[in-house]
RNA sequence: GCCCCCGUAGCUCAGCUGGAUAGAGCAUCUGCCUUCUAAGCAGAGGGCCGCAGGUUCGAGCCCUGCCGGGGGUACCA
């Protein structure tokens, strides 16, 4: 599609005499069944030429040489209208896909270039929950679609393995724990004294100060400490990998926070080095009030680091070992006002690749309106969320489908995908609600209409059986809805490189939808295989045009595509 | 108190850097399985785009105020 604006941003330019990438930004596609296909708005012209946008519009339309890709171009009110020939557009279209398959969509736009994301990054010694989809979900799209862009990925799982928290796990453990249900089922044990804790703690303040105690004594190497830490980490992240294997993501790192333990002395040196340190009420922090935000705590009064602190020595090890171009934290946005800081705070340090970090944030879930809430006890394991997804799965191809083989591996992603795709179902930023119904819901905008549109075209590919003709005639695909369908196809790569520039996996998954559903509309009423053989081909050839793109959208969504269901 | 985000159809959400008649899905109602998988398709109803001003040739989108909801705000992450 790039391709055809670039022919009208230069021949206009060329008339103009006017920067051609000024013209190619407003561009515009027109609504759909109107108007042709592409739009230049001659609004900003305006004063620029002293008359009317009207005018400026039909004096370009009458005397610019039709650049050779249209058909027609014509001035219609303020708009200059240009319409692509369909000959062109289908040849062009799916020529493409069918020479480029699996990587169609794919660009060496950022080759040589590095990315590093801070994803998923769950909390060991707790219950993988739904709450952590998000993250996990997100941030694994986000890594595939740079990745498909030609960026080198490093995916890291920061995992949440240090800090305060243990300090009261090790406590409550230790208080109201048991070994025998610890080894029968670590995480729910530990789940069960951590909620303990906080239950105790609102009619206690003083446990805090034992919960930060016993971190102090973790922190200084204390050997009851560790060896309990130890054991926890352990237990978590046996689940852990689990769960990752199950949703098929795969991290490049598991450098949790511990990780950068040792790593921190020099930051906090350096930090005080250039004297951006001070200490107040018995803290050190880095005083931010210039920039109109809290102090940022490096150290507390006992002496024992913070979050952010290990978060300064985490992205400043980074930088040396990958230097990255970009590095994403996919994070929620409660998180907004520490990672300004810790932004802030680089930038202050004079690292001048503080400007390529960026916080990728996303709204939490929320259950029955209520936040999810690990200390109260208020979690949904993601596990049993799958599970259910799978056996609803099942259930629904045993009443239509009850002769397909692999059921259980079929079953499993389609749930997956309905899952992981709800995700997608609005842009990061919202705040999303959990709920059984949406999550195993299977129809209309849904991962499963994805899938399910693929199976269809799948198994109309297996129904042709007969040879392609090396030379399949585009020119048969006449109809609306088949050049439609092409011009749509052509989408694609801008969809990507849209959902790449705002960290949006969720253009990705609208397009898609657009996609299925325009075909479902031509493929109710039109048929594929048809007697005339070179018709059936030319229209097979358009329906594996669209099953690749869906197939290829959905793996950048991290999602299967099977072709039987 | 201060800072950030949100308010569009009964519900959940789109609406690209302001641009041509505001769109989907769910839910409700009505049709379509002797032909390529009905997890599909077609159709119907349903909207002072929170309220009030302003900027502009043009505002759901930008600015100001107000109302309503959420989040954050020094020793949690």
């Amino acid at each position: 599609m790039e391709k055809y604006i670039t022919e009208i941003a230069e021949a206009i330019s060329s008339y103009l005499g006017i920067d051609s990438s000024e013209i190619f930004e407003n561009i515009q596609f027109t609504p759909p069944d109107k108007f042709g296909d592409l739009a230049f708005p001659c609004f900003p012209l305006a004063k620029k030429l002293k008359k009317s946008p009207a005018q400026i519009a039909s004096d370009i339309a009458e005397k610019l040489q039709l650049p050779e890709s249209f058909e027609e171009q014509r001035a219609e009110g303020p708009y200059l209208n240009f319409r692509i020939k369909s000959q062109v557009i289908v040849r062009d279209i799916i020529g493409l896909i069918n020479a480029q398959s699996e990587t169609y969509g794919n660009s060496e736009d950022y080759n040589g270039k590095t990315v590093v994301l801070d994803f998923s990054s769950p909390n060991i010694a707790k219950p993988f929950g739904v709450g952590h989809l998000r993250s996990t979900v997100i941030g694994n799209s986000i890594k595939r679609i740079f990745q498909s862009q030609g960026y080198r990925p490093f995916g890291i799982n920061h995992l949440g393995d240090w800090g305060t928290q243990f300090g009261k796990l090790i406590y409550a453990f230790k208080r109201w724990g048991d070994e025998k249900r610890l080894e029968d089922s670590p995480i729910r044990e530990l789940l069960s004294v951590y909620v303990k804790f906080h239950e105790e703690s609102e009619k206690d303040s003083s446990l805090d100060d034992e919960g930060r105690a016993w971190f102090k004594k973790l922190e200084d190497g204390d050997t009851e400490a560790v060896e309990l830490w130890n054991r926890f980490r352990k237990y978590s992240e046996e689940e852990f990998q689990r769960i990752y294997e199950r949703l098929g993501i795969k991290f490049e790192y598991q450098t949790g926070e511990s990780f950068y333990n040792d790593k921190m002395p020099a930051v906090v040196e350096e930090l005080e080095e250039k004297g951006l340190t001070e200490v107040s009420q018995d803290a050190l922090v880095v005083n931010l009030e210039p920039y109109n935000m809290p102090p940022c705590l490096i150290k507390r009064k006992d002496d024992a680091t913070l979050y952010i602190t290990r978060d300064l020595a985490a992205a400043e090890y980074r930088y040396n070992n990958f230097h990255f171009d970009t590095m994403l934290y996919v994070v929620g946005v409660e998180q907004q006002l520490h990672f300004q800081q810790l932004f802030k705070v680089l930038e202050l340090m004079g690292k001048d690749w503080a400007s390529d970090c960026r916080h990728v944030e996303f709204g939490r879930i929320r259950f029955e309106g209520m936040d999810l809430s690990t200390r109260k006890g208020r979690v949904i394991f993601l596990e049993d969320v799958l599970d259910k997804a799978r056996d609803m799965v099942a259930r629904i191809i045993e009443e239509k489908n009850p002769e397909l083989e692999n059921k259980e591996l079929i079953a499993e992603q389609v749930g997956l995908g309905a899952v992981i795709f709800e995700q997608f179902s609005s842009r990061r930023g919202k705040f999303v609600t959990f709920s059984w119904e949406k999550a195993l819901n299977f129809e209309g905008q849904t991962g499963p209409y994805l899938q399910y549109t693929h199976a269809r075209l799948s198994s109309l590919e297996r129904k042709f059986t007969k040879q392609l003709p090396s030379e399949v005639d585009y020119n048969l695909l006449t109809e609306r809805a088949e050049i439609d369908i092409c011009k749509k196809l052509g989408q694609y790569p801008l969809a990507i490189k849209s959902a790449l520039r705002e960290y949006e996996p969720f253009f990705i998954a609208v397009y898609l939808l657009e996609l299925a559903s325009e075909f479902n509309r031509y493929y109710q009423k039109t048929r594929v295989l048809v007697e005339d053989e070179k018709l059936a081909a030319a229209r097979l050839t358009l329906a594996r045009a669209v099953r690749v793109t869906i197939k290829n959208g959905l793996y950048l969504l991290g999602i299967s595509s099977p072709e039987r269901m």
